[in-house]
RNA sequence: GGAUCAGUAGUUCAGUUGGUUAGAAUGCCGCCCUGUCACGGCGGAGGUCGCGGGUUCGAGUCCCGUCUGGUCCGCCA
């Protein structure tokens, strides 16, 4: 045994006990004749006093931080107490101490208000792991993990695994790709999620299953998005959209009062998606606070102003309290949204002054009373900021968007440690692609229509109109999870596939073993899917999951660490059949 | 594929209009110190200014290219 306690559990309770610690040196503070010295390991730090005679020990062999090592010594009452640690009351008199392990000066502090920038951690990501803030969103993530296993055992959901080495499917995201040594000129594709076992899986029978697993996708990065990231990954059989909201809803306010100690009393309100669209400009609505978009087209039309006239879209938001901004100000907002990732040409505005008066950026065109009209339209009152924001309606709303969240973070409305979750619900169908030039699913090509709307498959003029039952949940503008209800009849399943512009060869080619399956009694069944990264740096407030991994890629990709991915040898491509086009 | 910010001591940063020997803090090393806990005091070492090219009498500073990292758009559910 190295050790009888841990640097974390001493109190004045074992005042005079003989223990023996081991851990990483934090802090040396030499006194001359007598050092203190802070241990420290996953549980705390204890502060050791080595008095004169193992001072002249220290002289031959002289300890640094991060060394490791094993002391004795006897549990006492500090006279001098640090109120700031758990284990401040006492110190350990030490008798012996040995140096199990020498360490180089490390490349940054290893303390909580540690000088190393992201880089440098990252490289030294077992030093920065040694952190006290890094420790911390790591145990979060596995309180998550734990309350969320918890939730779903209790509700009789198994736990089963599936494959990482599948077939490649073009559909969604871009596949990770590993090549077969023992067929050669064939790959495997790591999975963008494991949608098709686990609808197998309620084909079998299991008809409560769950996974927290590994997903794979080959697209760029963010600070929310990770290569290989975790899922909670859920599916039900015999059960209706709204089992599963209930259901998830259920965990997700469980996983709050364990992890945050936050109770939702009211149910998680729902949002449909065009209404998401309409108010919010965005399918991920942040409902921390209000400021819907007010569509003022055909308000503002024909005035005389261009701007509004030709413009698809005249959208607005009234920021309360905001009609002081100074002009310095406002022209900084309209640099923002003009923005190469904004896009806008311009911003106009209207304030909405404590004395009543409305004066805009366009008089010119719109008089008092006019504006006033804009006014009603927004709810603003006096004392409102009005910005309205005109051009092609896609571009046009996302930017608002934009802008709302923008204002909504200048106003301080995003509190971190403010929660409201959001189910928006009756998402389309189908999307077009135009680069690809057809349409393609929304969610995946799993999900069923709206029964009502089945119909509809058979005409292209109605794609558009098509609602799924499928389904996003949204905490603070983020979307943490979604899912929907699967078709689970061949020939619906059939029609899909047609309808995204598969020939029934192809169809068959790349889902025919879930078009079988569906030949043996196939179960109505739906499911959801969490991401949990997301998840954990919300419930931690953080933006980047990074922070909760306990080994993540940088922006592009690399593991900059172990320095992955690199090339490989002559020999192994030579294994695989593999030739590079250099 | 694109936009944008950053790269100077081990580390985090400052560095004026292009001008003498590139600074600070912290860390590191040495000496002193018996109650510190961000200990304190004195002293010291430490620089390919990311890399390449250009402009100039002269470049950390200006220009072009490139690499690395951060954030975002496209992409991704």
């Amino acid at each position: 045994m190295y050790r009888t306690h841990t640097c974390g559990e001493l109190r004045l309770e074992h005042n005079g006990k003989k223990v023996t610690l081991a851990g990483w040196v934090q802090r040396i503070r030499k006194f001359g004749s007598i050092t203190f010295v802070d241990l420290r390991d996953r549980y705390g730090i204890t502060q050791l006093l080595l008095g004169e005679s193992l001072n002249q020990q220290l002289d031959q062999q002289p300890l640094g931080r991060e060394f490791v090592i094993q002391v004795s010594g006897t549990v006492t009452e500090r006279t001098n107490k640090n109120p700031n640690i758990p284990t401040g009351d006492i110190e350990i008199t030490v008798s012996d101490f040995a140096i199990l392990n020498g360490a180089k000066t490390p490349p940054f502090t290893v303390q909580d208000d540690t000088d190393g920038g992201d880089e440098l951690r990252m490289k030294y990501r077992y030093l920065d792991l040694r952190r006290n803030i890094v420790k911390q969103n790591l145990e979060l993530r596995y309180r998550v993990n734990r309350s969320a296993r918890n939730f779903l055992d209790s509700r009789g959901f198994m736990d089963i695994e599936t494959p990482f080495l599948i077939k490649s499917t073009p559909e969604g995201a871009r596949d990770f790709v590993v090549p077969s040594r023992m067929n050669p000129n064939e790959f495997y594709a790591l999975p963008q999620s494991p949608q098709t076992f686990k609808q197998l899986l309620m084909v079998s029978g299991y008809d409560r299953y769950y996974q927290i697993v590994k997903c794979f996708r080959d697209e760029d990065l963010r600070a929310d998005r990770q290569p290989e990231f975790t899922q909670i990954d859920c599916e039900m059989s015999f059960v209706e959209q709204e089992d599963i909201l209930n259901n998830f809803e259920e965990m997700l306010k469980h996983i709050f009062v364990e992890i945050k100690g936050i109770t939702f009393n009211e149910p998680f309100p729902r949002m449909t998606w065009d209404d998401a669209m309409e108010f919010y400009g965005n399918d991920k609505p942040d409902i921390r606070f209000e400021m819907k978009l007010v569509n003022l087209s055909e308000t503002v039309k024909g005035n005389g102003f261009k701007v509004f006239d030709e413009a698809e879209l005249v959208v607005a938001i009234c920021a309360k309290g905001c009609a002081e901004y100074t002009r310095k100000q406002l022209d900084e907002l309209t640099e923002w949204v003009k923005r190469p990732q904004i896009g806008m040409n311009g911003l106009i505005y209207a304030r909405y002054g404590t004395d009543g008066t409305i004066k805009s950026s366009v008089d010119k065109f719109f008089d008092e009373g006019k504006l006033k009209t804009w006014a009603e339209k927004c709810q603003a009152e006096p004392g409102d900021l009005i910005l309205v924001l005109a051009g092609k309606e896609e571009r046009t709303r996302k930017a608002m968007s934009e802008l709302r969240l923008e204002m909504g973070e200048r106003l301080g409305l995003r509190d971190k440690n403010v929660f409201k979750p959001l189910w928006v619900i009756d998402f389309p169908l189908f999307e077009y692609a135009e680069e690809e030039n057809r349409w393609v699913a929304r969610h995946h090509p799993f999900t069923a229509p709206k029964p009502e709307h089945i119909e509809w498959m058979n005409d292209l003029s109605k794609y558009a109109d098509i609602k799924a039952n499928a389904y996003d949940i949204v905490l603070n503008g983020t979307e943490v999870g979604g899912g929907s209800i699967r078709i689970f009849q061949r020939d619906l399943q059939e029609k899909m596939f047609a309808a995204l512009g598969m020939t029934p060869e192809e169809a068959n080619h790349k889902f025919g073993f879930l078009l079988g399956a569906f030949e043996y009694g196939a179960p109505p069944h739906g499911g959801i899917a969490f991401g949990f990264d997301r998840l954990c740096s919300l419930l931690g407030g953080s933006e980047t999951i990074r922070d909760f991994i306990a080994f993540p890629k940088n922006n592009s990709g690399r593991d900059v660490m172990m320095d992955a991915p690199s090339t490989i040898d002559q020999s192994q491509l030579k294994e695989l059949n593999i030739s590079l086009v250099q």
